[in-house]
DNA sequence: CGAATGAATAGACAAGAGTCAATATAGACA
DNA sequence: TGTCTATATTGACTCTTGTCTATTCATTCG
């Protein structure tokens, strides 16, 4: 299980800004992009990022949406193919986990050269308590 | 002409992990980012955004992809209509520009609470390591 | 083992998205 | 006015996506 990584490497993330994106990286980019395109996806992935411990069950999940199990799981392994997901099996139940850095590549991208936007100003939840292994 | 500013409104974005996002918010971040799948609209937003004094002309655009130029036209309505850019006509011509509060906002909502990020320290495996902090 | 529960996969289907050729619209200019 | 250039719109096509039901896989517990 956990994740496939597609093409898990570039790690770095100059703003759109700063010049005109590469083809390939255009690419790459827009396969996250376009797995947060998504209402469903986007509540999943606050849901996951702002539970404590920084990770949910899918049993925790399913619940908060009114669609079908399947359904549910289907936009989990998009969100996870795209780079933005980890998962692992705990026994019987399966726990999904945001990679910030991948979050934090997009959010890089988007920044403006001016904004410089301190993310301190916000209170933190994410203490992620290590998996219990 | 112009933008027809969808919800152009609410300008402050707490990151996802900062709460689960209700229904109709995740609705509106959704619409952007769907605008941001797509690798063409990726490169043409990052084209625009480099481009000096912040605008490009259709005509500067259009020439940079290997598409038909009611192709062009239209990625770049879907970026319109999304809220990231806005046009101005002048004379024959037609100027598009990014609308940096939309990418800010963007950028802020996938922020995490820990990483600054200050774009500069963007090494490889940053965040790799910051995840057991 | 067999049954029960949590989650993933397979297959089907309607709706949406990306692309193009053809056409229409808006300005500039003679 | 008429023509030319730059963009936008329309309509059609194919491929993708979100959703479901039915089924399978994985794990735990009698």
């Amino acid at each position: 299980m956990s994740n496939q990584s597609p093409s898990g490497d570039a790690p770095c993330c100059p703003p759109l800004s700063r010049g005109p994106l590469t083809s390939d990286r255009a690419t790459d980019l827009a396969r996250m992009f376009k797995a947060l395109g998504d209402p469903v996806r986007l509540r999943m992935l606050s849901l996951i990022a702002s539970h404590e411990g920084g990770e949910s069950c899918v049993c925790d999940i399913s619940p908060a949406f009114d669609l079908s199990q399947p359904t549910v799981s289907h936009h989990l392994k998009v969100l996870r193919e795209a780079g933005l997901l980890d998962c692992e099996r705990r026994g019987t139940w399966v726990y999904y986990r945001v990679i910030p850095a991948a979050l934090e590549q997009l959010s890089a991208v988007l920044a403006t050269e001016s904004g410089v936007l301190p993310a301190s100003a916000c209170t933190p939840t994410a203490a992620l308590s290590e998996a219990l292994s």
